[in-house]
DNA sequence: GAAACTTCTTCCACTTAAAAGCAAAAGTGG
DNA sequence: CCACTTTTGCTTTTAAGTGGAAGAAGTTTC
């Protein structure tokens, strides 16, 4: 059964997204936020419960009067966000208010392709459904680890998923699923889940910056996602900040990409065991047969100096690179996430903020912030639930 | 007389902008374009007439039947341009329709502080009026060479302004004048007059690069300025390209402004010319006691090697930045201005395009053209006037 | 040159959206 | 039990905008 009950102006998108946002309210509450006449506000409430969007919940303590009728939204409103990262899978379903009711998480290798990638999503749905918790779905928001059109619904030359170029992914899943879909950059949507309910809550202008297996950036300009021209925009891990270095996957030598992310860190961090610079770091690749990024994170807590080594100088790469971005685009606060930063911590987080304070001019630093990720891995999944509940909020 | 006729609402503003944009129009033709029934286009244009804002002006050529009759902006609309950089002030008187009727352009250093430079700036308006292109003022835009708070129309801590900073601009010049005034920082009413009028006319998401005695960028995000969180964004001199270097005005080493700009183009060019490298730029240093821009172009042309050589190495650092930006902004253009691309022209963008193609990756380059300024050094005239005007034609 | 057809403008009745006002209902505190 | 508040549904008023009719002004056809 295909649920197609969007809203039909604005003021009803309003009302919706304050319910989404700040849980239920008393009637009157909404009609002074609003600013609109307290019968118009009552007229769209009742459109809004025919539709089943929301319903009364009961009255609100007595403001010294008659008690105010609560409303919220509809308690079977169900989203669900996907994350699909180069190396992982999640996928979550959350209620109207996109409080998180179940997430399931596992590895997956997105150069399996898309019709694995994706049937693997939809029975990790049906698992979730199994749960009780999928009575329908108002929509499903996605991101993938690579640029996408989000106007058609489907990655552009991605570097990293072969076989994705052009995958009608909006149309197959929405087919699939029969609801409306939402496809976008992975690092867009952890930028969204920052600001609809991690660190970057009321700033409008904010950068978002990833450092998983790669490096990407999400942009954030004046509340919303800016992609670029093409789609492509916040895609910093190709920046180049050395004249030589490792060759990047992209075929250019010197990207940020190549000196420090976690794919990178588990290669120096192996070298470093090998030549005998670390002795925890080794002990570890003798037992387990490689290096992880915890790994480095536990040999730096316990004293490690050429872990701390690895970390210092790829802290003063990234540092660099945002000290350049922060002159360029004068941002209100940075984050940083991924799991990286989220394992690392705030050795990571002191040396880059060293730097970019450091190289960047006095207005432009004076009032930024730089801080860790508040979601860290459920980031991905509740922005990308707030893209499709905008888009499904908003009057066709 | 102070002018107050603004209009009232979105619809008289929409046609202003049409009117100004497109010039004048029947009245038809307009109803067309605004998707407005015909009555209320005569309602709100008849308004419009009475606050003197537009005036009939004939009638079209017929379509089949009954001729439309034009309506245009009344020619007795008058916008002043204000551009001030660090060594050079330009006045531009121009109409409703922003075309320019009258400029003067004269040298002036900025450090002579807000009283001295505002007080010439007032003479040359003076003069314009003296000519009789200014039977009145209906709104005064200005650029000044450095970051702005444009919600309060006052410089903020400009590091080459001493003097400015916090100085009530918009408040002055908006008494001294009797019209509305508008402050921004010059890079951004430059972007805007290549928007306006140049090479970026259609384009919504640009970087304007101005290279001129320093290094500025005017960010044009979805059709309007992106500032930053503290006013200022586009600060792109003062990123690192190179570990050590010249020491900066700004106190770091290694700013990009620092190895290639109007300064530091003279700078390199008198020691190529004093330690023998270029007998060209030699003979200008002994004919006129220094070198110029100018005379670095002319020695290019000339086919002297040296000089070829420093705006090739210049082309490469500003290449390596805007290839960072690129990345990370993923513009649909890129447009050269200020005095530097102007004098050099071609052989310094194909330097800088040779490095911007190879270094970014194709998404974003694939549809990425880089071009020259159309405007040259009427773009911050035209693009002040723009600013203001948006703000005159908008409702209070 | 008149008739037939187009197109443009103005006027006016009608629809719709939203605010404002009112009175009943529901609650509080003395 | 009564005076006072607050909420809410209902009605009235106001404002904005649409669509159609009618007349004005042109063009084309015969």
């Amino acid at each position: 059964m295909r649920v197609t009950t969007r809203p039909q102006n604005a003021h009803q998108t309003r009302l919706l997204e304050l319910l989404r946002d700040g849980g239920p309210r008393s009637r009157a509450e909404l009609g002074d936020l609003v600013h609109m006449s307290r019968s118009k506000v009552a007229v769209e409430l009742d459109r809004l419960a025919e539709l089943g969007l929301i319903q009364n919940a009961g009255l609100a303590a007595s403001r010294g009067g008659r008690r105010s009728g609560i409303v919220s939204l509809s308690p079977s409103l169900r989203f669900v966000g996907i994350d699909i990262g180069a190396t992982s899978i999640a996928v979550a379903v959350t209620d109207g208010e996109l409080r998180v009711l179940g997430k399931l998480q596992e590895p997956c290798d997105v150069r399996q392709g898309p019709d694995a990638v994706l049937g693997l999503a939809l029975t990790l749905v049906a698992k979730l459904r199994d749960q009780g918790l999928l009575p329908q779905i108002h929509g499903v928001g996605l991101g993938v680890p690579g640029p996408v059109s989000f106007r058609e619904g489907v990655p552009v030359v991605p570097p990293i998923m072969p076989g994705w170029d052009r995958y009608p992914v909006r149309e197959a899943l929405g087919r699939e699923l029969g609801c409306p879909v939402q496809v976008d950059n992975d690092v867009n949507i952890m930028a969204v889940g920052e600001q609809h309910a991690g660190s970057a809550r009321s700033v409008d202008d904010f950068l978002f910056i990833k450092i998983g297996t790669g490096i990407g950036c999400g942009i954030v300009v004046d509340g919303s996602v800016y992609r670029g021209a093409s789609g492509s925009a916040g895609d910093i891990g190709h920046i180049r900040v050395a004249a030589s270095g490792p060759t990047c996957a992209c075929g250019n030598v010197g990207c940020l990409e190549a000196f420090f992310s976690g794919a990178a860190l588990k290669r120096h961090a192996t070298s470093a065991a090998r030549s005998g610079q670390s002795p925890y770091l080794a002990a570890r690749l003798a037992e387990a047969g490689k290096v992880r990024v915890e790994d480095v994170a536990q040999a730096m807590m316990a004293g490690d100096a050429a872990a701390m080594r690895l970390v210092r100088a790829g802290g003063e790469r990234v540092g660099q690179v945002l000290a350049s971005l922060v002159s360029f685009f004068n941002p209100g606060l940075i984050v940083l996430g991924g799991s990286v930063p989220s394992l690392l911590g705030h050795p990571l987080l002191a040396e880059i903020r060293s730097v970019v304070y450091r190289q960047s001019l006095p207005l432009a630093t004076g009032n930024l912030p730089i801080v860790l990720s508040e979601l860290s891995d459920s980031a991905g999944v509740i922005g990308a639930t707030r893209g499709i509940s905008d888009h499904v909020f908003s009057a066709p």
